[in-house]
DNA sequence: GTCATACTACTCGGATAAGAACTGTCCGAGTGGGGTAGG
DNA sequence: CCTACCCCACTCGGACAGTTCTTATCCGAGTAGTATGAC
């Protein structure tokens, strides 16, 4: 079980848009460059982003990835669903359908105490990142590192010509 | 994220494992036959157990598996574990060492907020996993389904001869 | 000088390969039990 | 009848292919800004 490392990068590419001045965008190549990751596979990312409604992009010159409401409203759980996709991480198949017991009529992903185990323990995950918002990560980040909003800004702006 | 199926049958092998006669063994064979499961395959994941030393595997003819310890020493958590290996499922891969602040003498997988907020969700997720037991799982089972034990012993019995 | 127009550079977006992990299968090493021959 | 030995069937254990998912890459559709030429 492991998890897609594009959850890390889009985590990232997210609370940099934090920073991002209002009006503004970032783009893919910009972003790949400032954590030196190929900007390509970055993009895709960034484009399941946009199909979750997370961010929104803008084609052309003066284009790019903003994210789509305030972070407040964004939570670290809707990034990792947007990348990894909303299916569990445990998929119980019915074992016991198949089974001298089994029975059609029975929905097992509900009544097999295992699949209850393993989904009591994926909500608690689930619970977790939900209760965490890009807002507060973004301020965690600005307590441990004042200087960082003001860097990051000055660091895009630098590569701008 | 997809768990490995294997998790699921090792899971139930081992519930299954836990209303075995004292002394007798159950074989990959039979056990998969139980699912209606691929039998070689299911061999692979007893193994992983037994490494993990979660199930004991004697050989030759009235061999098979049996538990190692009792069941309310066995956590879902050990069992899962021994399936999927001992790595967390997000891994910090150090992003932040490669962006224009990063330092070479930080360890990023601890300071990471980000790192840190995954980190935390697995820990719930691990602690749920660790508070339920083998014999939890029985006990569940035997109080939904009284007549599960026998019938099982049953139909084991029954494949012998 | 002003406006319309064509052009160019830049961006996302989806379609397309390479690699890794999971899934599934096979055969060999080792063991225990039962049959058999001898005492 | 009892005992020692040999053979055989059975089981795990690790080595070997097939399939799916993740990772990585490329090129085309569309857009905004700019230069250019006519009025």
């Amino acid at each position: 079980m492991r998890m897609s490392e594009g959850v890390e990068w889009a985590l990232h590419s997210c609370l940099n848009l934090t920073w991002v001045e209002p009006g503004e965008a970032r783009t893919a190549a910009r972003l790949a460059a400032f954590y030196d990751l190929p900007a390509a596979y970055l993009n895709k990312q960034l484009q399941a982003l946009a199909r979750a409604g997370i961010v929104t992009s803008t084609p052309g010159p003066r284009g790019g990835f903003r994210l789509a409401r305030p972070p407040e409203r964004i939570t670290v759980l809707d990034v990792v669903t947007a990348i990894e996709g909303p299916g569990d991480a445990f998929r119980c198949s019915g074992l016991l359908r198949n089974g001298p017991e089994g029975r059609d009529d029975v929905d097992y992903a509900r009544s097999c105490h295992v699949s209850q185990t393993m989904r009591r323990a994926e909500l608690a995950w689930r619970r977790e990142l939900a209760g965490q918002t890009l807002a507060d990560l973004r301020d965690d980040v600005e307590r441990s590192h004042p200087g960082t909003p003001a860097r990051t800004r000055e660091w895009f702006a630098r590569q701008r010509p």
